[in-house]
DNA sequence: TTGTATGCGTTATCAA
DNA sequence: TTGATAACGCATACAA
């Protein structure tokens, strides 16, 4: 092996290394079956031997298609962002695409900087995830069968019809949301708030769905309290304004926001599960070995990546997009939750314990933002 | 604004439309004090218009530069490598630099093509973080003025020594795992055992530094257990193998592995901190809000992110690759490392509760990969 | 101040 | 089975 061609050895190189014309070079390498046998292998041998590495934008540039796809995400640091962008990558790879990523942090601008991104690389697909831009806005900048939304999260689209003008992925919010609540009511809860994030269309369809929920069943007062988008890096504020008037359950945007609550309730001097039941929604790794281990809706991140890659390259090599899905979830139950009368008294497990305050909690008019 | 411009404009059309050169047409959109003033303005309105964005591809092969840096990592849903890859993200975009992403997974196999990929991108620069490759085969695809390693992770590099053919950014293993030594011993901890993860470089420093500072230390028998590389994912299996055989304190080859680790210990029966201190490496933001919360060595995940780009940007643009760097780290005292008599024993926390164990262990002779 | 011509590295068309 | 040629879209050297 040559120590370190640094100069780039183009293929022209190596075709008059072995004796050809560049045409030829590249149908060789191309393993175009016209070339014969030992023509081919003089100019893979030629091309070892110097080093040679195809240019992928005289490539792109010939052939009008670049094997790229853009993922726009809000974070690459949040587990859930994480994983779907492990799922993207992987997927993505197994197929030949390069992937270029780019974070939004929830912030337009950026956004729209990710997109212009894209088009400028001409990537052959691009996936927004929980983007909160109005999905027009994406469809001056990239053709609409080469988009697709997952979890998408502008607050126009918490309506929730799968009508968009392109492709979307989505898990079933809803879905997730009620079930955690009629686990909640058969453990025995009833009065049982939900603990809101930002203004995206997510967290308004997962309230929603709890409080449409709570309305239709037996549950006594209920109420939603907002912890504002970033309520998770100071579980202690929020676990002190929740304190003040603690239901028996608590249901959480996601669980980044739960385990950020429960450790700051913990500070408060309350025990989960024994003063308050705690319920999340992703079933993040974590989650599974918190103590106690926390019941959530087990959203299939990875898996939405993945099908991402999937519906975009069935657009690229199909010519059209995959029809939009909605994908199931699942109720993880675990500690966090057990029931307000399952608790074992004689093992008190709280530091400092405060009796439960049993406070009639007016019902909730929700603004959009998870106002209470 | 047009609907959707799919049929891409170029750079001639838009130079058509305001009635000039596409020489006139380049250097007005890019600002070139030659253009008058009218003209420049023709010349963006022509492009705004009409939608153009310019092509990557076109612009990287005639400047023989990308603007494109490559980031290898293990994986995409590792806190870890999710914090140093959104560091990175956020340093290379505020650089106008674009990132291209592959998870590795520690398969030498896969860690190659990434090489290979960022080579046919031609990547202005390159980030290797942990990776299990000999840097010398990194030096084969890409000049070893324009690579960065953190972290790096080949076994035969546990030896420390600076001295790599390439940049290199490690945060100090060696003083981390001390840091944590000393403070279990001021604590009163005396049985120590190291817990570790694969047949990495890492492992290996982190081990050493573990064992040397016990050997140099009154503290009494001690012990490595090896978890394996993906000992985390089963938390209760290493719990019960070591339960088998107790010290009073375990370190933690990382947090992953500490709190995964807890959690195991507790369904075996064992609470920490009562019956056994732990302590992690890394500082992941659930370290903080753990139950108990986890003690554990604070690396500056982001930051080498940051770094990296900011140390590659510097050679791409100064021409050299500034020097090699060892970031301090700070040991972040918590919870699950109170000391062996500082537990309040008339507030049980745990449930079944077994004896501790004071077994005599013998002393370590340790393989390169965790050993025992 | 602007235009003309050229080439970056590939691949595809056409001809041989 | 192979080669000559052109073109992808852009930026620059040189000319005007």
């Amino acid at each position: 092996m040559p120590p370190a061609p640094h100069r780039r050895v183009t293929l022209g190189e190596v075709a008059r290394a072995a004796g050809v014309s560049a045409a030829t070079g590249s149908r060789a390498l191309a393993g175009d079956p016209r070339i014969s046998g030992p023509t081919r292998e003089r100019v893979r041998r030629a091309a070892e031997r110097l080093g040679y590495v195809p240019n992928a934008a005289a490539r792109s540039l010939r052939r009008q298609a670049t094997r790229t796809l853009g993922l726009l995400l809000v974070d690459l640091a949040d587990p859930v962002h994480g994983l779907i962008a492990a799922g993207f990558e992987e997927a993505a790879a197994a197929r030949g695409f390069t992937v270029i990523f780019v974070a939004g942090f929830n912030d337009p601008a950026r956004e729209r900087r990710a997109l212009q991104l894209f088009a400028e690389h001409r990537t052959d697909g691009v996936a927004l995830v929980s983007s909160i831009l109005d999905p027009a806005e994406a469809l001056t900048l990239i053709r609409s069968d080469r988009v697709v939304l997952a979890q998408a999260d502008h607050p126009s689209l918490a309506g929730y019809g799968n009508d968009r003008p392109v492709g979307s992925i989505r898990s079933d919010d809803a879905a997730g949301a009620g079930a955690t609540v009629r686990h909640l009511l058969d453990a025995g809860y009833r009065e049982i708030g939900y603990v809101g994030a930002g203004p995206t269309a997510s967290n308004a369809t997962r309230r929603d769905a709890v409080l449409r929920a709570l309305r239709d069943s037996a549950a006594r007062p209920r109420r939603a309290f907002a912890a504002g988008r970033d309520g998770w890096r100071d579980g202690l504020a929020v676990a002190r304004r929740i304190a003040r008037d603690l239901p028996e359950a608590l249901i959480c945007y996601d669980d980044k926001l739960a385990l950020a609550l429960m450790d700051g309730l913990r500070a408060c001097g309350l025990d989960v599960p024994r003063d308050v039941g705690i319920a999340g929604y992703d079933d993040i790794p974590f989650a599974a070995c918190s103590n106690p281990r926390l019941t959530t809706v087990a959203s299939p991140s990875a898996e939405i990546g993945r099908l991402a890659v999937r519906m975009l390259v069935g657009a690229i090599e199909g010519g059209e997009l995959p029809p939009s899905v909605v994908l199931p979830v699942e109720l993880v139950v675990r500690e966090s939750t057990p029931g307000p009368g399952s608790i074992d008294y004689t093992q008190p497990r709280g530091g400092e314990v405060s009796p439960r305050r049993v406070t009639s909690l007016e019902p909730v008019g929700v603004a959009p933002g998870g106002g209470r």
